[in-house]
DNA sequence: TCTAAAAATTTTATGCTTGAAATATAATCC
DNA sequence: GGATTATATTTCAAGCATAAAATTTTTAGA
């Protein structure tokens, strides 16, 4: 019986961990956050410096800059996860700084369309570059054979929030 | 001689890698990345619901509850990897809610030390349960067997920012 | 058509976060 | 002791982030 128990908790695997395991996953969280803190410090350090800029600019600008026809605010801030207004706040400032440009929507007066400018984009692919550069260092340390393992199991942990789409 | 290089590139692994290896480690950022911010935000959305509070008043209490003697500001900051304008910001807000106190440092009238109430550490108690609870939920998706070798590869990431300590 | 509901966005209030400047106290050096 | 330097903390300005309220425009319904 106790064998069947054992099993069964094993296998279901949905919810009901024993102490233990859960502890382990406290300190697997913490882990996960440190070193996510820590490659984020590195990145607003080298983006300020470097560029004069922050991440959250940055990931609005790359997001846009796929996108070539732009996309629509509340567009952005669902791709980005973010909250509305949010967003509004940062494309107010890059449109202040010439790297992004607000287009009216035919048909509908509510919604805008945010795009890169020339400018935004020569400036996304110098950052892009560097960007890359940066977290290739940074992550310097983990086994390259390990990464595509070690994706599936952060892909396991984001999984609820999206239905793929990354 | 191609296969010297190949080698040579494959045991120094400190830097120079190839684009493939570069862009499959940005990959893997940005899922640590989003796993990360996913459970952050379950979290700030658990705390703000179920205790009306949030993850950096929590984070304060945490490190102030196990050491029963309190910290001081900087120790604070400094355990916390935050600015000390930050800490001075929630502390405030904490002593207002009667969760922290001040108390002077003897000899040093520039220090202050902070401690958690009685209220603070009954509130803590609820409040670190129901964290473990959450955290063992949201990361049920990852394999306990694997927790360990995980631990290690994240601890590598995160570990030129701190030689130890935890 | 007029009115109510829905949608897109912005505004507001609040709090977190940083880096840099300011303040206050302590320690060191002649 | 008195000037200088270092340390501990707070204040400040700016930006990021959220949730909730407000605004504007569109869409549907009676």
């Amino acid at each position: 019986m106790s064998d069947k128990l054992a099993s069964r908790s094993d296998s279901v695997s949905s919810s009901g961990n024993d102490a233990a395991a859960s502890k382990a996953r406290l300190r697997l969280w913490l882990k996960l956050l440190k070193a996510t803190k820590h490659v984020e410090a590195e990145l607003r350090e080298n983006f300020r410096t470097g560029f004069d800029t922050t991440l959250p600019r940055f990931d609005v600008m790359a997001a846009l800059y796929r996108i070539e026809q732009g996309l629509k605010m509340s567009e952005l801030s669902s791709v980005l996860r973010v909250s509305n207004g949010n967003v509004t706040g940062i494309v107010d400032r890059l449109v202040d700084d010439g790297i992004l440009v607000r287009i009216p929507v035919d048909n509908d007066r509510r919604a805008t369309t945010v795009r890169l400018t020339k400018a935004g984009r020569e400036q996304f692919e110098a950052m892009a570059a560097s960007h890359e550069a940066w977290i290739d260092s940074l992550l310097d340390g983990i086994n390259v054979s390990e990464v595509q393992h070690l994706s599936d199991q952060l892909e396991c942990i984001a999984r609820k929030s999206t239905k793929g789409e990354d």
